[in-house]
DNA sequence: CATGTGTGTGAGTACTTACTTACAATGTAG
DNA sequence: CTACATTGTAAGTAAGTACTCACACACATG
């Protein structure tokens, strides 16, 4: 179980930094310490160690969104929704790094990951009213998702304002 | 002149569907119906074709945005910058979709590229009396790109709706 | 003791990779 | 015609690629 650990461990880190196609199993078994023979032993192909390091990518997501799933007053869905982004441990940023990088990979695009988090969003600004709750959900998202982008990049201390705006824009107009 | 054409139209091709390391030179080469020693011969290296590739994305973008650098009203600009992106040839569409997966390789990520557009941005911005034209004029460019890559994904007709809410938020409010 | 069963590796496999070299054809200028 | 740069290629190169196989060690169960 360590050593399987260990190549996932590496395999993600690699394949973070550099993506999927520029890091070779050679250069994981020599980073995880372990014989390449041992990658095709647990996982069968390359792809396949990739499949299980999204399996992981999936869980981790659902973890963090499950408290703003779970949100019954709409304001607060909302508002938890905007911190979630900031209160991602740095443990986690490859996780996330990964999981964006390959949203590029032809292969392995799928868009129904965020779709219940837009349904709860979209339920969120229908109740608060306004007219375009889909627009609105959908919009908040993309913008959730540029910002995630920035604190992988930059750090979350940039981006705090970004965060206040949309508070701001979303929960103190009106 | 012909055949070297023939080399960067198909290399920006199979870069922008599969991704700079998933396709090899042989593949170009065949690709393009020429002989793989001839994209060496023009270009030196696997990475310097994908460098004059990235020359011409880039002056194709500022292009598309010229109009938009020139206006002289703030409505009008930010206008105009949110209907260029649905004006996009579509010819053009694997410029953008490379220069979108180029930004998560890391070693040709350059934000410098999008200043110009976000500076006038902010301006129009000040100019409408906004409190925090900066962080306005950065996440529009966000949702902007957001949108743009679902155009290149789904196509344009879908995403009209997202136009018409932005330029509802953005120019007939108040 | 025997008989698996899961975990591990060294040394291969056939093939692909980016890139080079030697050489030929085609202008083009003096 | 000659000299020379430009454009082109066939046939390499060494290194790297994903993946396999034969074999070994540990350890539980009958």
């Amino acid at each position: 179980m360590s050593r399987k650990n260990d190549i996932l461990d590496s395999a993600l880190s690699l394949f973070a930094e550099y993506g999927f196609h520029a890091v070779s199993t050679a250069r994981i078994a020599r980073d995880a310490h372990v014989s390449e023979a041992l990658i095709f032993r647990h996982f069968k192909s390359k792809r396949g160690l990739l499949t299980a390091i999204l399996q992981d990518v999936e869980n981790r997501i659902a973890t963090v969104f499950m408290e703003v799933m779970q949100e019954e007053d709409p304001r607060s869905t909302i508002e938890k929704f905007i911190y979630t982004v900031f209160d991602i441990d740095e443990s986690e940023h490859q996780f996330w790094t990964l999981s964006f990088k390959v949203k590029w990979d032809q292969d392995f695009y799928k868009p129904e990951e965020m779709k219940p988090i837009l349904e709860k969003l979209t339920w969120a600004f229908g109740e608060l009213g306004r007219e375009h709750p889909e627009i609105e959900a959908d919009m908040l998202q993309q913008n959730i998702e540029s910002i995630a982008i920035k604190v992988l990049r930059e750090g979350k201390e940039g981006q705090l304002k970004y965060r206040d705006h949309l508070i701001r824009k979303y929960l103190e107009s009106q």
